[in-house]
DNA sequence: AGCACGCCGACT
DNA sequence: GTCGGCGTGCTC
């Protein structure tokens, strides 16, 4: 009986891939280990073992493994089983979750090495032109790769020549993987074993008498040692005895000294831990209680505290407790927040058993965390990361804590796999039979409505930490003002009162306006023409700073016109304002004052985000403009005011969750007014000061807005009482995007009739020059989803034999936020 | 997804 | 004529 595993390759293909492996193979061989596969006429690609049997495939012959990668597994059973999950549920290839999960440097891909044949003479002659350049520069090189030799001749064709020279005989080719993770090393020093004895040593420092400095570094050496007892770092003994390195260097040269390397750790915590206790209030403890009694019969509890409630001592205090009986910890939070005060608290308090995993980590910190995390290690107890971090190869997990759960980052959109972390999170938690707290001031619909049928435990925690007050909430009639000429730029007389009053007595403030740039529309006022993405359907944003006017979908900029492109004019205006109009407003309105912005544009950078924040903290900043990326998880202490500069603008975004998100992101910029013991000030400017949403966030009607908001997802079928699907077409023909996307609903409506919507153009209809057409789908409560989703990639199938369609784009996205 | 193959217009 | 564009089909 012959062998075989099917493997996993990280790509978007539904089909497992089977391969023929050796008997010494088999035995060696375990799922979740990887292996270099041949596939294709030439590549050599990473492939994850996913299952060993003795079936032969019957349609063709099962070519054979070319190397294995791994000496144990490196994805876990559970893994394996988690993947099967999102795979399945978010109707994607294991392919493709794999690529999600797993690091990189994991993933080698083969590259074509040629090298002359040193057993053959070739004549020049025999070579074309493009030939022997090639094969000349072999002569100086031992091998080249495909895109040395793409610039050595200037073609992107290069390929026939290559095969002609191996036609001929002249070079061999060669498949080579390598590995792109690069252990870290440190350089360590100790003295040469020639002088362990005292007699020796005596001698050498005689003879170093007249070399005054080398004396001197081999001393500092001495004394290091007997300070530390661990192994010396060159860096270190350079730094004790101020020696240059190429001292060290001539002592290592000399044989005095010898050198060696130790594979470090790129991510690891070197600070001081202060395990200070931080003493619970009688609230955090009822909740405590309230939510270990609550984990005895349910996997998962939300924690609904209103902000500053003190969420993150509740988290640490769960912790601790996992920690004790030695199980692992996940701690998810949106991307943004990973950056800032919430790490460094953690790490405060558990030094380095806190590992943080970023998307912002190299593809080789990725592997360390990677590994630490496999093998259990103790600095890798406590997992602190944003969604990605959930695919991690946990061992024994004992507790996920999603952080921020409403947050809408949590589901991945692009690529696929297009999971929801949250929900993926359950489902691993699950696999551990462990438990998920989910965290928030502002539950989401689905959180909460799950709560309230009891699918979770429910906990409430309505007391600000010291008890501070919630912040007061004014609703500022933009109307009224506008009329009655009360305003000034975009400043109500009433925001710059409370501004001044903020300021006058030291205290900082937050502005937020959901919208970056200078303003969203230029437009001509003789003719009425504004400027358009030429690759998207989109207006250009102006962007002052730079003078430019930008695309916010595809990137496109071009410099701000000086007359209008259509009749020539010089009338062009600005209509509509994003955060970078208000930053100017508020440096003319309060020069007194130091003023910042924070938004996609001012964070770019590495540490541009950490930057911003630490001054703000630190008080350098004294108004602080920003987008919605001010509302993440952030805790400053003398923030007095929050002003919404205009409430509108979110309130009729075109989605069905445009209230709740309303709701979330106002309560969540409000929340960061007055946290400690003053309490805070919020000013909403809108035109629409009797609008629900907003008098339910002036009141912290959370409950309020949930039973309405529900009420409405009821009467038009929407999430959480409905579950929807949305499949987006994309193509650069717009005829065929429309014919494509008229035959795919028609078909899903033959099976779901009514619960079809579309095909619809979504508001932006074009990006980067390719059209997109929505279908949604909605699923009543009753409906099986399996069932659903099967019946879907049917009709997928189906559309996929119609040859005009084959190259229209089709994205299946489940539960689409 | 990549990548080869094949057909077709645009230039050294 | 070749070069490079893109549409199509396949990968164990």
């Amino acid at each position: 009986m012959l062998d075989f595993i099917d493997v996993i390759l990280p790509i978007p293909l539904q089909k497992a891939f089977t391969y023929h492996i050796t008997k010494a193979e088999v035995d060696f061989l375990e799922p979740g280990m990887r292996v270099a596969v041949p596939f294709g006429k030439s590549k050599i690609y990473t492939a994850l073992v996913y299952n060993i049997h003795k079936n032969p495939p019957t349609a063709y012959e099962a070519k054979t493994i070319h190397q294995i990668l791994d000496e144990a597994p490196i994805v876990t059973k559970n893994q394996l089983k988690h993947w099967e999950w999102i795979s399945k549920y978010y109707m994607c290839s294991l392919g493709e979750v794999m690529r999600a999960a797993m690091p990189n440097a994991f993933i080698l891909e083969s590259e074509t090495i040629i090298s002359k044949n040193e057993s053959v003479v070739i004549n020049d002659s025999e070579l074309k032109d493009d030939e022997f350049l090639i094969y000349e520069a072999l002569h100086h090189q031992s091998s080249l790769k495909i895109g040395d030799v793409i610039s050595i001749l200037d073609k992107k064709r290069v390929l026939p020549i290559i095969n002609a020279l191996v036609e001929k005989g002249a070079v061999v080719l060669q498949e080579e993987i390598y590995q792109k993770y690069i252990p870290k090393l440190v350089r360590y020093v100790r003295l040469h074993s020639s002088y362990k004895s005292e007699g020796k040593l005596q001698e050498l420092l005689e003879d170093l008498n007249r070399a005054k400095k080398q004396r001197e570094v081999v001393l500092s050496l001495f004394q290091l040692e007997v300070q530390s007892k661990k192994p010396i770092k060159v860096s270190d003994l350079s730094a004790q005895s101020g020696a240059s390195s190429a001292i060290v260097k001539a002592l290592i040269d000399k044989e005095i000294l010898e050198e060696y390397h130790i594979q470090t750790d790129r991510v690891s915590f070197d600070g001081e831990t202060d395990s200070e206790e931080k003493t619970l209030n009688e609230f955090q403890e009822k909740a405590i209680n309230e939510i270990k009694t609550s984990f005895e019969e349910k996997p998962v509890v939300l924690l609904h505290g209103v902000t500053s409630s003190g969420k993150t001592e509740i988290y640490i205090k769960l912790i601790e407790e996992q920690l004790e009986l030695n199980k692992q910890v996940l701690y998810l939070l949106p991307e943004i927040a990973l950056t800032t005060q919430l790490v460094s608290r953690l790490q405060n308090h558990f030094g380095e058993k806190v590992a943080v995993f970023h998307s912002r980590y190299s593809s080789n910190e990725r592997v360390e965390a990677w590994n630490n995390i496999l093998h259990k290690e103790e600095k890798a107890q406590i997992i602190i990361g944003a969604r990605s971090a959930l695919l991690l190869p946990f061992s024994d997990l004992g507790l996920i804590l999603v952080d921020e759960e409403h947050e809408q980052s949590f589901k991945q959109f692009d690529p696929a796999p297009r999971y929801h972390a949250r929900d993926a999170a359950i489902v691993l938690a699950h696999i551990f039979k462990a438990k998920t707290l989910l965290g928030t001031a502002t539950p989401s619909l689905e959180s909460y409505y799950n709560a309230s049928q009891g699918k979770y435990g429910l906990v409430e925690l309505n007391q600000r930490y010291n008890n501070v007050l919630m912040p007061e909430i004014e609703l500022v009639d933009l109307a009224d003002k506008y009329k009655r000429k009360r305003m000034k730029g975009h400043f109500s007389d009433r925001l710059i009162e409370e501004m001044t009053e903020a300021l006058e007595a030291g205290f900082q403030i937050i502005l937020f306006q959901n919208r970056r740039g200078f303003s969203p529309i230029i437009e001509c006022t003789t003719c009425g023409h504004s400027p358009q993405c030429p690759n998207c359907d989109v207006s250009l944003t102006y962007h002052q700073y730079r003078d430019q006017l930008r695309c916010h979908y595809c990137g496109y900029n071009s410099a701000m016109l000086k007359s209008c492109q259509a009749c020539g004019n010089t009338t062009l205006d600005t209509k509509g304002f994003g955060t970078e109009q208000i930053e100017e407003e508020v440096k003319t309105l309060f020069p007194d004052y130091k003023t910042a912005r924070m938004d996609l544009d001012t964070t770019r950078g590495k540490y541009g985000f950490e930057r911003l924040i630490t001054k703000f903290e630190q008080k350098e900043i004294d108004i602080l403009v920003g987008t919605q990326m001010l509302t993440k998880g952030l805790d400053f202490r003398h923030v007095k005011l929050v002003g919404i500069m205009n409430a509108d603008n979110l309130l009729n975004f075109p989605d069905f969750r445009a209230h709740e998100r309303s709701y979330q992101l106002m309560a969540q910029v409000s929340g960061r007014a007055g946290r400690t013991d003053l309490r805070g000030k919020v000013l909403i400017q809108t035109y629409n000061p009797h609008h629900n949403i907003l008098q339910q966030v002036s009141t912290n009607s959370y409950y309020e807005m949930y039973k309405e908001q529900l009420n409405e997802r009821h009467n038009y079928k929407y999430p959480p009482v409905f579950r929807l699907i949305k499949i987006t077409l994309k193509h650069k023909d717009y005829n065929r995007v429309n014919l494509a996307a008229d035959w795919y609903a028609k078909s899903l409506r033959q099976l779901f009739k009514a619960n079809v919507l579309g095909p619809e153009f979504p508001p932006v209809s074009r990006i980067r020059n390719q059209f997109h057409k929505n279908i949604l789908i909605k699923i009543p409560p009753g409906q099986a989803l399996g069932k659903t989703k099967e019946a879907i990639l049917k009709v997928d199938n189906s559309f996929n034999a119609v040859k005009d369609f084959r190259s229209v784009r089709v994205i299946i996205n489940v539960d689409n936020q």
